[in-house]
DNA sequence: TCCTCCCTCCCCCGTGCGGCGGAGGCGGAT
DNA sequence: ATCCGCCTCCGCCGCACGGGGGAGGGAGGA
């Protein structure tokens, strides 16, 4: 009941230390690497390992597309986990919704990569069910930087687009904020200037695309 | 270098099984446990241990509760890991965003048990960092169902919203869609009597809470 | 067949909106 | 003491917008 591995990674010194860490456990066994995307693919499609280790950025075919492409093609595919450099990495959003179990720094200890090594080929136990991949599929829209101009907007701005992206009138506006209509107005005009919008509707879009509406 | 762990569950069967499996492993000690959320809470900062074994569902304080104090009042707060009975348990979502490191199913055998409480007080590697609650922080908002008038529109009329939601004019959708403006007046109008909404402005806002500009 | 729904387009009318230019006060920075 | 940014307000003007009607044609079901 061994838990059979494939190492994906274009690093030969980042494979030979996975597998050093790896091989040195009981009950684990590195059968196989890779060093590109598609290499991963069809070794994973001839060895049919447990647990997949897989470099999210690799030449030719990344670890998504990879991902994608074992899962999509293997009837009884193995646990795929993304092994990245960078916290925030971007691609691992991607991989996750792709269908990955998980994710790994690759500045983890050995004993967490084992660990984890352990816990996902056993799994259906911790956080990587449909939930996590639910969470990925939402989060990705959610993950743009917000645009420059939120931090140019000055207090009372943001107040004002914050009150239109709730969809009050200038009028509205002014008495919820207790100045003249002719003020609200004014910043109006400054927010549509800032967020380079020609009306409300689009600084509302604005608003929303940028993530200024989060605190809702 | 022992695992200092709290048991929190109303159940004293529970605590009883996860006790026993938790103790008869090496390097594991459950320190103390808790029936209810607020127990949990001054259990903790009793015995300040490594890991917290939360229940969600919990009579007086929840495990929800139980965890934003634990992690708002302690300097050096525990990993707190909720364990629930549902896949889909609405609240594990309230749990992470309130900083739980992770969840469990109560159905996890007990090898998982083990390896999940070794993994999340070693941590900073698999999913547990900023990632997840960012993911869930996310997810929350997006998880409310459409309202009934997304079905309601007529397929002109939906086209148009989407428009409106782009930020262009009425002359620009006609111009767009091939049709006169008057006719886009008449699909707007539509739009705005079935959204309830009063402008342009408050219908875009409706489109967006609605999920229905998710595929932008 | 008739009726209903949808799409298309027309008129008029009031008004909220946004552009333009100007003004005063208040605070912090130089 | 001077300048600059922010907030506060004023007028005027043109226009896109939205409400209220009405009207015709095509598709599909009762």
């Amino acid at each position: 009941m061994t838990i059979r591995i494939v190492l994906a990674d274009d690093e030969r010194m980042v494979r030979t230390a996975l597998r050093a860490i790896l091989t040195a456990e009981p009950g684990l066994e590195v059968v196989g690497e890779a060093a590109t995307g598609a290499e991963a693919v069809s070794v994973v499609r001839e060895l049919a390992p447990d647990v997949v280790l897989m470099d999210v950025r690799m030449p030719e075919i990344d670890g998504i597309r990879a991902t994608e492409q074992i899962l999509a093609t293997l009837p009884d595919p193995p646990r795929i986990v993304v092994v990245t450099t960078f916290e925030n990495d971007a691609y691992v959003y991607e991989a996750l919704r792709a269908g990955a179990s998980g994710f790994l720094l690759k500045r983890a200890d050995a004993d967490a990569l084992v660990q984890a090594v352990r816990l996902v080929a056993h799994s259906d136990c911790l956080l990587f069910p449909a939930a996590v991949r639910a969470l990925a599929t939402e989060y990705g829209r959610a993950k743009t930087a917000p645009p420059a101009w939120v931090a140019r907007l000055t207090g009372r701005e943001s107040e004002v687009l914050r009150l239109m992206a709730a969809g009050l009138t200038n009028a509205e506006i002014a008495g919820r904020m207790g100045v003249g209509p002719a003020t609200v107005k004014t910043h109006v005009a400054a927010v549509l200037a800032k967020t380079a919008t020609r009306d409300r509707t689009q600084a509302v879009i604005a608003a929303y695309e940028a993530g200024f509406m989060k605190d809702v």
